[in-house]
DNA sequence: TTCCCAAACTTGTATGTACATCTTTAACCC
DNA sequence: GGGTTAAAGATGTACATACAAGTTTGGGAA
């Protein structure tokens, strides 16, 4: 039976967790700085106890307490100044000393606005002096928990921009963004976003947007109105949202048979699903599209179908992306300024990692942009 | 003055470099197995003396080599297993324990052929379980200079993918790619590469391509073929010289008259360029473009001035991008098979990253995209 | 030959001592 | 009050010793 000597009775006073009497003296040490650290007995620039001090505190040779001590300083932990005394590191040069890289994290890239939005993005942190770290999930929900995963598992990133993916539809890896949370990392969500989830957002305003779109083609003097949106992203349900405030505001009712749930996909082949489309659209002389690569292929079914754009159906977009204006028929559409998004979400991102109290959400404020998709009665 | 011990003797007869009698003791074994470790007296792998024959040949305590070896120690250099002995860290442990991090350095990431490359790469790296970091230098030389020496300053990367900037004209920072060379660093070179740089790339056979096109031009019945290349990037000067390469073949000659060299800033807007570009088309009845971007604005011009694509005016670009078929007249192209470049980089730096001497340069064989663009004579 | 075990050797933990070197502090002088 | 200086106290280097605990190895038993 081993005897209990004068480091384990004090530990034993001080109420240490761990008694495991064969775990080596040194060791009890570095717990023991720990622990006080957890328990803010012992705060950042702090000084520690003498060596000596420590020595006689846990009836200890200097040599041992010089073991844990140097341990804790490889861990950056503490500092021992020469001649000063042993301190508790701050935290930003004890936690990670700053990465200056951030993750970048979108569902697609190849995606008409993506690429303007990480091109700023990238623009912005490069000029602040941050590298950008980037993945795609393409919208699949194990990728995006296999990327989020890898990043907190590295922790080599000081934030994180993130498009949630599929964020229309319950998800089982919630969680991931609440770990997000509980670390403290800096994050922000763009294009969607969790109302459950408190990590600010930089998107566009997307139930103004759909009720913007409404809005038009109402005073367009349009009064059957399609409605295409996308199911699997909380970005169709707010732009769906704000089709029926503008429908029932102007007095008329919702046709659930001139609505069509589509989700990502589907719009990889929409040609396939143009019977389905022509059905939706039918008794109508408008259709409001999710987005612009939609209508783009609205337009081209309900050309092939001999339905001339506008003068048969008016078609309108969201998003004002380049396809609209390379679509045969120019695209109406309401402006989702993917330049500004991704500037605002770098410059918001870089403030909020220097300041977390920082309110880095913002909403653009959707804008019109006439083109000849649509007719006006 | 100092009494000469037996450590300093020890070393004075193995030769040592640096002969400061001030530096302690300890610091003199951690230097003298790093210097074998240079002469390759020591490999990776290989046993450390013993404690106890180090502390004899240094004529040093025990104690004192031990604090040599385990500073060594965390500098992954050594490993010390206990029982067995204190051996040489594998290089792969040693250097940097791999980062997982690889570089990608574009000069665009919006323009049409990027996003592709971009997502594959990301593909394949996320696949092998590489991070991927971004870094635009929107075809400045300066912001190229700027993302690769942060490149090399952070030290944060196994490998880096790069598009060179202006490879067409004389730089003054080859000398970064020089030091990446020097630093055994793995790099591939996509679209464009330097002839003297030894750095492995993958890209399209420019030249060939080039080729091609004014093959196809010919086999097509047109004789009067302008040209319009890039000339501040060497794929520019290849295309251009595959071109006058095919029209010699073909018994005809080259007319400066009728070749018209563009740089960057140029094809930003070319519209404003509309004369100078008529001018030279002047007589032709085809017109061999550097790229699909350029062919569009080509045929935009064209038709504005009511010259019929293809009737008047035959168009050929290269790339085979998006533009190609969003073109009003769909535009006969030469592929560049963007997917398949961004994986094969990908690939290839792996394999490189894993065997350094491994061949990781590529050039695709350039194939024709027949559309409507070209009339046959 | 094969297996087991103890001896020999290796690194790990721990103590004690001594002196060097640097920083802080307080007493001192001007 | 301000500058100097020496003492006190902190960490840094270095030595010697002892025993603990894991690995290797070779000799002896089966």
């Amino acid at each position: 039976m081993k005897i209990m000597n004068t480091a384990y009775k004090f530990l034993k006073k001080k109420g240490a967790e761990t008694m495991d009497e064969n775990i080596p003296k040194y060791l009890l040490i570095v717990n023991w700085v720990k622990e006080q650290l957890e328990k803010n007995n012992l705060k950042p620039g702090d000084k520690l106890n003498s060596e000596n001090e420590l020595s006689s505190m846990f009836g200890v040779s200097r040599q041992t307490v010089r073991h844990a001590v140097s341990m804790l300083e490889q861990e950056k932990i503490l500092d021992r100044r020469r001649g000063s005394g042993t301190y508790i590191c701050e935290p930003e040069v004890r936690k990670k000393s700053k990465t200056m890289n951030v993750a970048v994290v979108t569902t697609y890239i190849d995606d008409y606005i993506f690429p303007t939005i990480i091109k700023e993005i990238e623009r912005a942190m490069s000029k602040a002096g941050y590298t950008v770290q980037i993945a795609f999930t393409h919208n699949h929900i194990e990728r995006e928990s296999a990327v989020l995963q890898n990043i907190l598992d590295r922790d080599m990133v000081d934030g994180i921009i993130i498009e949630p993916t599929k964020s229309g539809i319950p998800k089982p890896n919630l969680e991931l963004y609440e770990e997000i949370r509980r670390r403290h990392l800096p994050a922000i969500f763009i294009n969607s976003y969790y109302p459950k989830i408190r990590i600010p957002h930089v998107s566009l305003d997307d139930q103004a947007a759909g009720y913007e779109a409404a809005r038009y083609l109402l005073e367009a003097g349009h009064e059957k109105i399609a409605g295409i949106f996308k199911s699997d992203d909380i970005q169709g349900h707010l732009r769906y949202s704000g089709y029926t405030k503008g429908l029932l505001e102007a007095g008329l009712k919702i046709h659930d048979e001139n609505v069509l749930w589509i989700d990502t996909e589907d719009i990889r082949n929409m040609e396939a699903d143009r019977n389905r489309i022509l059905r939706r659209l039918e008794g109508c002389t408008a259709c409001l599209c999710y987005n612009d690569e939609v209508a783009f292929e609205v337009v081209k079914i309900c050309q092939k179908e001999g339905i001339r754009v506008p003068e048969d159906m008016s078609v309108i977009g969201i998003d004002n992306s380049d396809l609209a204006t390379h679509c045969e028929v120019p695209l109406t559409s309401i402006e989702l300024p993917a330049q500004d998004l991704g500037r605002l979400a770098a410059e918001n991102l870089i403030k909020l990692m220097e300041d977390s109290s920082f309110d880095a959400g913002f909403e653009f404020v959707p804008k019109i942009v006439e083109r000849n998709s649509v007719k006006k009665v």
